[in-house]
DNA sequence: CTAAAACCTCACCCCCACGTGAGAGTTTTG
DNA sequence: CAAAACTCTCACGTGGGGGTGAGGTTTTAG
């Protein structure tokens, strides 16, 4: 299997290809004598592993490193043992992340609540009057969101 | 108030702020006679402005557009309700990204139990047989995770 | 045998938020 | 008034994941 059939079987360009090869994710099984690639089936689950980890947060550093220190392991338990240190590690970053965006959806929505106060404010209010405003209730305090543009400066 | 007070001020490096300059974020007050840029208070804030709205998710490009948006209202409900929009806009991004990353956590979960499965395992069992074990409970699939490894070429 | 299609390597391009000098000019301190 | 400290404007570098040619070689179809 020449890499033409390669992309097609596995809808990535040549050059991502290529670009895996130089990452060291991807290796040709041979050359032909004029110098093109060749790869066999096991190319594609390849593809398909990398693939199904990328879209899972990896980033081909990640996949490059696992890979390596995998190759290292000979027996399965190993391998399988640094598999499940590889994702704890993943899912320990993955609850962080998890925590910031859950906080990031509290202020937003937080500031779109309180932002829609403002639409029963006189129209014609200048924008700079908006920090000394009446309008909301008054059970809580101007969200960060909110106050950080109402102080922004104009110009 | 020249650059190196505003670098103390806010954290940021001089380049940092030469950048924002750049970007259209930032505009100093002045200059003086020999070219060095003159920030007041409002740099300040717009600074702190800035920072907050990158620590909850937002490029600067995302900030530019706002600000351009922003400094075209000339009312304060106007400028409220593009505030609101933008964090609309926001929120749903934040959502998509908050399915995918709790999808990962799911995944991953599932296959670190599955994995904790291989420490019974015969230690000296080649890798290469780990696709037909019998040491998990069988009450469901091998995790995707964990298929694409033991699928995967070892060189 | 020739043309077309496929493939090769090399090498620069994108985005993002700055970092890191180089080399020159300005302001402050002693 | 000189040295030290500060600031100026270029202008290129970084990393991640490739994209996009250029210019040349190899393979295949007719």
């Amino acid at each position: 299997m020449r890499i033409g059939q390669l992309v097609k079987a596995s809808g990535k360009t040549a050059r991502t290809l290529h670009f895996y090869e130089e990452r060291g994710l991807l290796r040709p099984s041979g050359r032909t004598k004029g110098g093109f690639r060749l790869y066999d089936e096991r190319a594609l689950t390849r593809i398909r592993w990398i693939e199904r980890l990328q879209e899972l947060g990896f980033s081909l550093a990640e996949i490059q490193d696992f890979l390596a220190q995998l190759t290292e392991a000979e027996t399965g338990p190993a391998a399988m043992g640094q598999l499940r240190d590889f994702y704890v590690a993943k899912r320990k970053e993955t609850q962080l992340a998890l925590d910031r965006l859950q906080a990031l959806e509290r202020d937003l929505g937080n500031s779109i609540d309180y932002l829609d106060g403002c639409r029963s404010c006189e129209p014609l209010t200048h924008r700079g009057d908006c920090s000394a405003c009446e309008q909301h209730p008054s059970d809580g305090q101007v969200p960060d969101l909110v106050a950080a543009v109402t102080q922004a400066p104009t110009a």
